[in-house]
RNA sequence: GCCGCGGUGGCUCAGCUGGUAGAGCGGCUCCUUGGUAAGGAGCAGGUCGAGGGUUCAAAUCCCUCCCGCGGCUCCA
C-alpha cells in the first residue's frame, strides 16, 4: 500500500515501484525499464490493456505490451487502421468507416464509399506519411452514448457497434487530430510511433454484417521501424519473383487454358517431377504394407448418399446425367475403398487393411478461388485408407508420423500438426471420441513436434491432425491430414469377423501426407524458387560441348549417364558457351557438363554445380557416379 | 460464387483523349566455333479474349459472356 499520494506497481519481474499518485502508465514503464521504454507501445494495468497516458490512480499490476507481444503488435496494427481512416477522409471526406481490425498478418479499414483507384490509395499514403511526421496524438475521450450517438449521427455502422455497448458503461472514442473514431483502445502514444506502416492495397468485400453493401477494403501492415517494414516488403518481392504459376510457365512443367479452369495439364518436365515424387511415395508404401488399388472415377449417385457426401458435400460435386441416372465425379477415393472392404468377408488377421489410391479426384470449388497448382478442380492425392481395429490406430498413427518426417526432411520443409477435436454436432459416442482424441495427443507429443489443438474443429465423424508445412520463406501451407472415421464404416456396413467369433466394425484412418501432387509441387516449385533437388528435377544435367567437334563426345557421355538413369540434355554449339551457360544456369540445371577439346581428350567434364562457384573437374566415370549417388539418396543440394 | 481490376505475337510489356499494331526476350535462317551468366545479321509470327452495339472508322467507347489477377468465403 503506497503512502499517501502515491501507488505502489508491481511489475512483472518483482519488483515494486511508489509513484506519485496520478502518474501515467507510460511514466512508470519508463521507470521502471527506461533502456526498454521506446519499445513500449501500450501497457496492461491489472491485465486490462490501456494507453500509455492512462493515469494510475491506485495500486495495481503493471506490465509493458510491445510488438514483439501479438496483443502489443495488435494495438500498433489497430493505431494504424486508424491511420489510414484518418488519411481516406482526408481524400474522401464523404467515406463512412465501419471498423478497422488487426488480422493476421497486419490490419485492415473497411469503407461504405465509392469504388477506390489506385489514385486514392497514393492520395491516403501521402497523407498518412504527412500524419505520422506530425506525430498527432491518438486521445482518449470516454463519452456517454447519448454524446457518442451525437458524434455519429452521420455513420450508421458506428451507431451500430454503438448500440451494441451494454446500456451504462462509457463509450470511448479516439481523436486523432480532426479524426474521431469509436474505438475500444488502447492505441499508441502518437501517429510518429507508425513510421513503419505500409498501405498493401484495397479490394471490394461485401460482407454478410454489411447487409449485403459493397465496402471498400484497405488493407495493410505494420512494423514499430521502417527497417523492419523494408525486410517485410523484401520478403514479399521475393515470394512474388517465386510464385509457381510464373515458374511453372518459364520452365514447361504445366498449363492451363480457358476451356478447363481448375484443370492442370502436366507438361513433360512437370510430369517427370509428379512421377518423381509418386516414386519416392510408393517405396514408402510398399516398405509399409499397404497395397495399391485402383477404383471408378464415377459412382452412381447412390454411393454417395450412402457415404454422406450427397449430403454434406453435393454442392462441391460434378453431377454428370447418363441414361437418365445421376452419376458424381468422386471427390475423395473412400467409397471405392469401402467398397472393396465390403466385397468379402473379412478376418481380423486381414487388419490393419491399408488400401492406397492415387486416382483423380474432381472437386469444384468456386471458381474465385482457384489459384495455380494450389487450389485446382481435378487433383490426385497421396491418398490412403487403413482399416484396422480401435487398438490398432495407435500403432498406424505412429507409424504415419514418422514417415511425415521422413518425407517433409526430405525437402527441407518443417511442419507441425493440428489436432481437431469434437466438433458440437458429432455422431458416435463421446467416449470413443474422448480416447481417441486423447491418443492423438499422446502422439503428438511423443513425436517431439509443435502441435495445437483446435477445439471443436473436427469433422462430424471423427478427430483429425492437420499437417501444417513452412517453405523456405516462412510461409505455412496445409498438406495433409490423417482422419479418424468411425462414421463411413457403419454408413456402408463393414464388418470384420474378431478373434471372438464376433462381427464388428472397422475403424477407418483416411490418409494423406503430401496432400496432393499439385499442390504440393506448387508449394516445392515457391520453396526452391525452380532450383529443384537433383532427384525430382525434371533435367539433371545439361552437357555443354565447347565446339562442334565435342558433339560426339557429348552424345557419348550423354548416353552414359541415361544408362546410368541420369535425365540429360546435350545442348547444341549453334550460340557462344557464355550464353548456353547463362541459359543453363537460368534453366536451374543443378549440374551443367562442359566438355572440350581438353575434356575430349581426357575423358574428363568441367562442372558446374548449382548454387556453387566456379566448376569442378571429374572423371567422366566418376561424375556419373556422383550424380546418381545424389540422387539415389534424394540429397535436397547438388 | 461475391466485389474490384485486367485480357495486345510463345513470354514480358508499350500503344487505349477512336484513323485500323510496336519493342525486348523467345523461335527460325545465315554468318561466327566460341572455355563458363547474353557474338552478329536477317526473317517469320498478332482476326488486339469471344460475341454484339455505337461510329464513315474500334485494340481504343458501350453491353453481355469467358478467362485471369487481388481480396472475401472456402479448402488438399
Amino acid at each position: 500500500m503506497g503512502a499517501s499520494g502515491t501507488v505502489t506497481l508491481s511489475f512483472p519481474d518483482g519488483r515494486r515501484l511508489d509513484l506519485p499518485r496520478g502518474a501515467t502508465a507510460g511514466e512508470a514503464l519508463r521507470t521502471w525499464a527506461p533502456e526498454k521504454a521506446s519499445t513500449f507501445l501500450a501497457a496492461l494495468v491489472d491485465a486490462r490493456p490501456v494507453d500509455l497516458a492512462f493515469r494510475l490512480e491506485q495500486d495495481a499490476t503493471l506490465a509493458p505490451l510491445a510488438f514483439q507481444d501479438r496483443a502489443g503488435r495488435e494495438i500498433l496494427e489497430h493505431s494504424s487502421a486508424h491511420l489510414v481512416a484518418k488519411a481516406l477522409l482526408e481524400t474522401i471526406p464523404e467515406a463512412l468507416p465501419t471498423v478497422g481490425p488487426p488480422t493476421d498478418e497486419g490490419f485492415y479499414y473497411d469503407f461504405d464509399v465509392r469504388p477506390l483507384t489506385p489514385a486514392d490509395l497514393d492520395a491516403v499514403r501521402a497523407a498518412m506519411a504527412r500524419a505520422v511526421h506530425a506525430r498527432e496524438p491518438f486521445v482518449r475521450r470516454e463519452v456517454s452514448k447519448e454524446e457518442a450517438r451525437a458524434l455519429f449521427a452521420h455513420n450508421p455502422y458506428k451507431l451500430k457497434y454503438i448500440a451494441e455497448v451494454p446500456e451504462g458503461e462509457p463509450v470511448s472514442v479516439y481523436d486523432t487530430g480532426h479524426f474521431v473514431d469509436l474505438c475500444r483502445g488502447p492505441h499508441v502514444p502518437d501517429t510518429g510511433w507508425l513510421d513503419g506502416v505500409h498501405v498493401l492495397g484495397f479490394s471490394a468485400i461485401t460482407p454478410d454484417t454489411a447487409g449485403g453493401v459493397t465496402l471498400q477494403r484497405v488493407r495493410g501492415i505494420g512494423f514499430p521501424t521502417q527497417a523492419e517494414l523494408a525486410s517485410y516488403l523484401k520478403l514479399r518481392a521475393e515470394a512474388e519473383a517465386r510464385d509457381h504459376r510464373a515458374i511453372g510457365a518459364r520452365q514447361e512443367l504445366f498449363l492451363f487454358v480457358d476451356e478447363a479452369p481448375g484443370f492442370p495439364f502436366w507438361l513433360p518436365k512437370g510430369m517427370v517431377m509428379v512421377r518423381e515424387l509418386e516414386k519416392f511415395v510408393t517405396e514408402h508404401l510398399k516398405e509399409s504394407g499397404y497395397a495399391e488399388v485402383r477404383t471408378p472415377l464415377l459412382f452412381a449417385q447412390s454411393i454417395y448418399e450412402t457415404s454422406g457426401h450427397m449430403e454434406h458435400y453435393r454442392e462441391n460435386m460434378f453431377l454428370s446425367t447418363v441414361e437418365d441416372r445421376v452419376f458424381g465425379w468422386k471427390p475423395m477415393n473412400c467409397p471405392g475403398s469401402m467398397l472393396i472392404f465390403r466385397s468379402r468377408a473379412r478376418s481380423y488377421r486381414e487388419l490393419p487393411l491399408r488400401l492406397a489410391e492415387f486416382a483423380p479426384l474432381h472437386r469444384l470449388e468456386a471458381s474465385g478461388t482457384l489459384h495455380g497448382l494450389t487450389r485446382v478442380r481435378e487433383f490426385v492425392q497421396d491418398d490412403a485408407h487403413i482399416f484396422v481395429m480401435e487398438e490398432q490406430v495407435e500403432a498406424e498413427i505412429r507409424v504415419l508420423l514418422e514417415w511425415i518426417r521422413q518425407a517433409f526432411s526430405t525437402f527441407h520443409l518443417t511442419w507441425s500438426y493440428e489436432l481437431s477435436t469434437r466438433p458440437e454436432k458429432f455422431l458416435g459416442e463421446a467416449a470413443q471420441w474422448d480416447r481417441a482424441e486423447a491418443t492423438l495427443e499422446r502422439l503428438l507429443k511423443e513425436s517431439r513436434t509443435e502441435y495445437r489443438i483446435s477445439p471443436g474443429e473436427g469433422a462430424f465423424y471423427g478427430p483429425k491432425i492437420d499437417i501444417h508445412i513452412r517453405d523456405s520463406l516462412g510461409r505455412p501451407w496445409q498438406t495433409g491430414t490423417i482422419q479418424l472415421d468411425y462414421q463411413l464404416p457403419q454408413r456402408f456396413g463393414l464388418e470384420y469377423q474378431g478373434p471372438d467369433g464376433q462381427l464388428h466394425t472397422p475403424v477407418v484412418v483416411h490418409r494423406t501426407i503430401f496432400g496432393t501432387w499439385e499442390r504440393f509441387l506448387g508449394v516445392l516449385i515457391e520453396h526452391c524458387a525452380g532450383r529443384y533437388p537433383p532427384w525430382i528435377a525434371p533435367v539433371q544435367v545439361r552437357i555443354l560441348p565447347v565446339t562442334e567437334p565435342q558433339q560426339a563426345a557429348a552424345a557419348g557421355f550423354a548416353e552414359e549417364l541415361t544408362r546410368a538413369g541420369v535425365r540429360v540434355e546435350v545442348a547444341g554449339t549453334e550460340e557462344s558457351l557464355a550464353k548456353r551457360v547463362r541459359s543453363a544456369e537460368l534453366d536451374r540445371i543443378p549440374y551443367v557438363a562442359v566438355l572440350g577439346e581438353r575434356e575430349a581428350t581426357d575423358g574428363s567434364v568441367a562442372v558446374r554445380v548449382r548454387g556453387q562457384k566456379g566448376n569442378r573437374t571429374f572423371s567422366r566415370p566418376e561424375f556419373v557416379e556422383y550424380v546418381r549417388d545424389r540422387i539415389r539418396r534424394r540429397e535436397f543440394d547438388p
